[in-house]
DNA sequence: TGCCAAATGTACACATATGTCAATAAAAAG
DNA sequence: CTTTTTATTGACATATGTGTACATTTGGCA
């Protein structure tokens, strides 16, 4: 059925299986990743699982480790890249936040959806809240901020993304914009310089239809 | 096992299969919501289930029902309370977070995570979210913010406590508490008054040990 | 006390899931 | 073109879940 790129000719992979359990767990949460379905997806034998994976339980821990190599690095990355001002570091980490290739919102969902049933899943979940805070608030007082003002500015700005996240809408970019230099301004306690929100709009292929008069 | 209120002389009844399912729920997600399971924890034949219910479904219809019914109803009446600030208003607003008899955290997130297996429980989901954004957004337009910047404030506030769910801490009412002036100071962009926040602290029962000085 | 309805339990039928094993097939290597 | 490695499959054993039919027990009450 679904043949994903494989050099070789067989018909399955450890990748085919993966790709396959991934989208089973963002589309509709672990209790679907099934070795029964993904069989049936992939036009396989469900025994035929075995020969790449010793069970079930290894599948999941490699889906783990892909969601805590993605989605944390890059929110820490994003918080340390050069700014001049509050406003610009805090759009960096906008970046994260509207490009897939530096967080993945759904994969996010999936895996806090799954520590509710599962105490390791919740460890590393909580783990990968307080690395992520911790970055932020450091970006915070790089920037002058008391120590207080600095944590609760960083919760907010990441807790309203893990907000977002939760809500699992599908807006588009443009709505998605439009709110952009108020929640810097939330955020930051300052309003974000035209430039900056230009720099920002251009790295995200966005356009603004009206470019403010003032 | 687990013998609740009971006038009659009988074992089981609907609300005890209820509350175990609620419990089930919130412990561990939907998908652990199971007839088998629920019976013994209950000390009963599982099939006695289906004395009170027609089958799962119609219990986990009965679930859905009680967390629209409480979570939703108290957020849209704390927003409409008497308040002379912003401020103010916000913090009666905060009652929801900090009183489980306003708002239930943990029904929140399970039903949230739920939403993600059944496309109806999404739409429910959805529906709530925009029900209690409208009614914030509204709470901001009447202390004289412009639509647009009273949208982004009330997505500010509500989503930081939808991600703070998200993140199934639980951190005590001191260390909770000590945040507050700040949130308030980041959400409404005006600094409460000493005698705003005491009302507040007073009605939770939280005493601050150091008063701030000035 | 004896009846009736409410509640509970047993036996069955069925569906879906995991994992093991040995047989087989297909690709790669020699 | 044979051998070897890699992959695939079907048959089994087992577990867990739902729901129905019917029998049995229990509590309340005439």
């Amino acid at each position: 059925m679904d043949q994903t790129v494989n050099d070789t000719g067989w018909r399955g992979s450890q990748e085919g299986w993966l790709e396959a359990a991934y989208y089973s767990l963002l589309e509709s949460g672990v209790d679907s990743v099934k070795i029964l379905s993904l069989a049936k997806k992939l036009g396989l034998s469900r025994t035929s699982f075995y020969w790449f994976f010793r069970d079930r339980e290894e599948l999941l821990a490699v889906l783990v480790a892909r969601w805590r190599k993605k989605n944390t690095g890059n929110i820490v990355k994003q918080s340390q890249a050069y700014a001049e001002t509050l406003a610009e570091a805090m759009l960096n980490v906008f970046d994260c936040w509207l490009n897939k290739d530096l967080f993945d919102a759904k994969f996010e969902f999936a895996v806090r959806s799954w520590a509710l049933q599962s105490p390791e899943i919740l460890d590393e979940v909580q783990l990968a809240d307080q690395v992520r805070l911790e970055a932020l608030k450091q970006m915070n007082m790089r920037f002058g901020h008391s120590e207080m003002t600095a944590d609760v500015r960083a919760r907010t700005a990441y807790l309203v993304q893990i907000g977002y996240i939760s809500m699992q809408s599908d807006e588009d970019l443009a709505t998605r914009m439009k709110r952009i230099p108020e929640y810097i301004a939330v955020y930051t306690g300052e309003v974000p310089q035209q430039r900056e929100l230009d720099r920002f709009f251009s790295r995200h292929s966005y356009k603004p239809l009206h470019r403010p008069v003032k």
